[in-house]
DNA sequence: TTTGTAACCAGGTGAGCGGT
DNA sequence: ACCGCTCACCTGGTTACAAA
């Protein structure tokens, strides 16, 4: 190794305590210091409103213990701008929010709002709330959120795709037939080396007011907004009045989560694998079908947070198993 | 723009599995 | 029985984005 020079070049610098703080503060995305700017505000607008009388502010206090009884109060207290509950995604965000302004604000201050060691109370209160609100219902599911998850059930049944297939199913996948919809796998997992061939399922034909999985995909098809963009076949949920999905793919953990809940509900061992897999696929689907009916109506309409009542009045649900019975095993001999 | 919420990401955790 | 490894899932936190 040759000696560097360290007299006669100009590749090193001092730099400035100002360029530090620049390439510091750049480090931070122009949207989390919105979130966190926007969270501060709410916590302000919640200590100054008459109900509540916090005329300092929360950044001002030295003291941890009277900033984590302050901040269990705001937890329980504060409401949208309609005056309903958040969220259970927008509380988390919030004190995660909030702990990071401290943290900016306050010489110093290097805790974590969320640490259970350091906040044992805050902790409590929010766990303690999000749970509160889970049981509550709050965040029910809506109309279309329930034919999703319809949906997802009968191509879990029907189409039987492996885990990771679901959330990369496409629209181009389902084509609409008079006999039914044809479910098209172009590439499977076993595959693997060439074989390309693409595998088509037809879905049995509709039993009218008993068993419609042609019905509620091809309903669920046409929810999809006109100019909507997006490949996947699962889309995301949207929450505004107009529309139902947004040109958007549905989450991985959305699709996951639904997975689960019909392992759940139907007491199928996931522990560790993923039912789809390799040979426990006809058990699984055969234990899907052995758990009866109601169970597996109440996890296909409304799931774990939501309010079955709603989505009763939209649709007419799956009544008989035997019928399916007929197919899943035409399945098994096509896999 | 602001508001509310979901997606994304990294790091942690623990069950399961093969090898010894 | 125990070790080390892998891998899916979970958690905590950050960032993106649709809707108003």
């Amino acid at each position: 190794m040759e000696n560097i020079n360290f007299n006669n070049d100009n590749s090193y610098f001092k730099p400035t305590a100002e360029e530090l703080a620049k390439v510091q503060q750049s480090r931070v995305p122009l949207n989390t210091t919105r979130c966190t700017e926007k969270w501060v505000n709410i916590l302000n607008s919640w200590r100054n409103h008459q109900n509540v009388g916090y005329t300092y502010t929360l950044e001002s206090l030295s003291s941890n213990e009277q900033i984590e009884k302050e901040m269990c109060e705001f937890l329980y207290g504060v409401r949208t701008k309609k005056g309903d509950k958040y969220s259970r995604a927008s509380l988390k965000n919030a004190v995660a929010s909030i702990s990071r302004h401290l943290k900016n604000s306050i010489l110093y201050w290097n805790y974590n709002l969320l640490d259970k060691n350091s906040f044992p109370k805050l902790y409590a209160t929010l766990d303690g709330t999000l749970k509160e609100m889970k049981r509550l219902g709050i965040g029910a599911a809506k109309l279309h959120e329930g034919l999703l998850r319809r949906v997802f059930l009968w191509i879990c049944l029907l189409g039987c795709p492996r885990g990771g297939e679901h959330y990369k199913l496409l629209i181009d996948q389902f084509e609409d037939t008079e006999k039914g919809f044809i479910f098209k796998k172009f590439q499977q997992k076993n595959d693997q080396g060439g074989n390309q061939h693409t595998f088509e399922i037809l879905f049995p034909s509709d039993i009218a007011d008993k068993v419609e999985p042609n019905a509620d995909i091809r309903k669920y098809i046409s929810m999809r907004h006109p100019n909507c963009t997006t490949k996947e076949f699962y889309l995301g949920i949207s929450n505004a009045s107009g529309q139902c999905y947004l040109n958007r793919a549905l989450g991985e953990k959305w699709i996951r989560g639904m997975f689960r809940e019909i392992c759940l509900v139907c007491d199928i061992d996931i522990s560790g694998r993923n039912i789809s897999n390799h040979s426990g696929r006809d058990t699984a689907i055969q234990s899907i079908f052995d758990a009866g009916n109601e169970e597996i109506e109440a996890m296909a309409i409304s799931g774990h947070n939501s309010s079955a009542d709603e989505v009763l009045e939209d649709k007419e649900l799956p009544k008989s198993n035997t019928i399916n019975k007929n197919e899943a095993s035409k399945d098994k001999e096509q896999i």
